[in-house]
DNA sequence: CAGGCGTTGCTGGA
DNA sequence: TCCAGCAACGCCTG
């Protein structure tokens, strides 16, 4: 039978999880003019009237709203005012701006049968990330005259609709380069091309074009970090500042019939009253621009940052900024965070480099972004060129003990109790659970530990998530599968306070191994 | 096919 | 404490 460890009560005895660093770290579509058959007339007559009027005039008659240069602004990742090309484009020369986000409720609604509550696809900690982060969007577009249309359903569909619906001659959004969001766009771009609505898509995500540096390589994404710096170089976009304010926006337009909501609370999604610790990370743009400014107002701090090295409870220490979840959902704009970064460097004597560097951290995301996009199949063993094939064990119970803190070991239980209660954890203590499962006497699959981080993790990211779970798994990237292979090496060099030993090993001897199948 | 490269982790000496 | 050297691995190149 399955058992809760007894360790795990005590685990919270352990250096409490990591703080924030502040505490610590065209063509206009007809279908409105056929719906509306009887109103062609007028509608022309309004047109012609107006064009002789104040633009105040348009704005506020909503018939004109269908009639007017409309765009619409389509949020998915990238959900930020500051350096968004695909916003500021939306709004140049349109008499009204939809901002949209669709809610997939595939992402957002409760799936009971799921291991942790959430969604089919997602842990509530992220879910309500997001939703924060939505709030947020909405507050920073309300104070420019505008708003967040929050629609419900499948995404493409939706858009479709509200195309239609509110005949706008183009449509905005950031690219990306997820499966997930190409075959969206596909669906997408069929219909805007027959109905020949303009789309503006940017690459504003990441730092490159993955189709670019791809392009560069001769078809095939550079499969080592210091090969893709070498390819990419400095950014094309460096030279000149982004835009990273807007004074004001278009106004929304008539909605017409289709539904709009507020953004959701827990609640409203059907979660009903949740009762668990939540994630001490706020999500939303304001927090990041906050967080950011933060971190790199202490410029001894950027100039010497250094990838911990070694020792693993350094993770209790201000290592790291906690910036991952905002740059996932594009909260804030890793094109900006390098530019900080950039002007940070410029004014210090010495500072370090990539890969160790926090702009070589950013660049890892890029270089991960690209291969991923690069790469068929990049999530799976099956069909992916880079991976190594191997004969996986397949033990849900093993995995069970696993995922949910139940190990034995002291130290693996409490990052995953950590990855379930805040959705976030230092590389460091990635690097370790990752290991312990995939090269330690486990050796489960790398897709089981991944499909874990990618529904518990706020900052789950599908292209740096399983380009990790590749690397660490010793089946792309890195091979050497003869290290770490045994959880006794987490033991070895450090005792649970984190204090490095060479030659340890009585305490983890003592240590009930849970994970053998003793009592499981 | 050999040898160099990129990579991580351990060791031993300064 | 820090750093160079080495081991070990698969990929890339000539």
């Amino acid at each position: 039978m399955v058992q809760v460890s007894p360790l795990l009560h005590k685990i919270h005895l352990y250096p409490p999880y990591p703080t924030p660093r502040t505490s610590l770290a065209s063509q206009r579509h007809p279908t409105r003019f056929f719906k509306a058959t009887p109103l062609i007339f007028d509608d022309a007559m309004q047109l012609l009237l107006c064009l002789s009027k104040p633009a105040q005039h348009l704005k506020k008659n909503p018939l004109m709203a269908a009639s007017g240069s409309g765009s619409i602004m389509w949020f998915r990742k990238g959900l930020r005012i500051h350096d968004n090309p695909a916003l500021e484009y939306a709004s140049k020369g349109s008499d009204f701006v939809y901002p949209v986000f669709v809610i997939d409720p595939h992402y957002m609604e409760p799936d009971p049968k799921a291991f942790s509550p959430g969604s089919k696809l997602a842990g509530l900690n992220r879910i309500r990330f997001l939703l924060e982060s939505l709030v947020d969007l909405d507050t920073s577009l309300k104070k420019l005259g505008s708003r967040l249309l929050i629609s419900k359903g499948e995404p493409g569909q939706v858009l479709i609709q509200c195309l239609k619906e509110w005949g706008v001659k183009k449509l905005c959004y950031e690219h990306d380069t997820d499966p997930y969001y190409q075959a969206l766009d596909i669906k997408v771009k069929e219909y805007t091309s027959a109905a020949g609505i303009e789309v503006f898509s940017p690459v504003s995500h990441t730092l490159f074009n993955p189709a670019d540096i791809i392009q560069r390589n001769g078809g095939k994404p550079p499969l080592t970090y210091q090969s893709f710096l070498k390819l990419a170089g400095q950014p094309s976009w460096l030279s000149s500042p982004l835009l990273t304010s807007i004074s004001s926006l278009p106004p929304v337009g008539d909605v017409g019939s289709c539904e709009i909501s507020e953004v959701p609370t827990i609640k409203d999604l059907g979660y009903g009253d949740i009762e668990q610790e939540w994630t001490p990370f706020r999500g939303g743009e304001s927090e990041a621009l906050k967080r950011l400014k933060e971190s790199v107002s202490d410029k001894n701090w950027v100039a010497n940052f250094e990838k911990p090295k070694g020792n693993p409870s350094l993770f209790v220490k201000p290592a790291t900024t906690v910036l991952s979840p905002y740059l996932k959902f594009g909260c804030l704009s890793s094109r900006y965070f390098y530019q900080c970064l950039q002007d940070v460097y410029k004014n210090v004597q010495k500072h370090t480099s990539p890969p160790v560097s926090l702009a070589g951290q950013l660049l890892w995301r890029d270089f991960f972004y690209t291969v991923a996009f690069g790469t068929p199949n990049f999530d799976r063993m099956k069909g992916n060129k880079l991976c190594k094939q191997i004969p996986w064990n397949d033990d849900d119970e093993l995995l069970a003990a696993w995922s949910e803190a139940r190990t034995g070991y002291p130290w693996i239980d409490a990052i995953m109790v950590q990855l379930r209660t805040w959705g976030w954890m230092h590389h460091l203590a990635r690097h370790s659970v990752a290991c312990f499962l995939t090269r330690g006497d486990l050796f489960l699959h790398w897709e089981r530990g991944r499909d874990v981080f990618e529904r518990l993790l706020i900052d789950s990211d599908w292209a740096i998530n399983n380009g990790n779970w590749l690397w660490l798994s010793c089946s792309s990237f890195f091979y050497q599968y003869n290290r770490i292979y045994s959880p006794i090496s987490f033991g070895k060099k450090y005792d649970p306070n984190g204090n490095y030993i060479r030659h340890f090993l009585p305490v983890l001897k003592e240590m009930p191994r849970y994970a053998k199948g003793v009592h499981i």
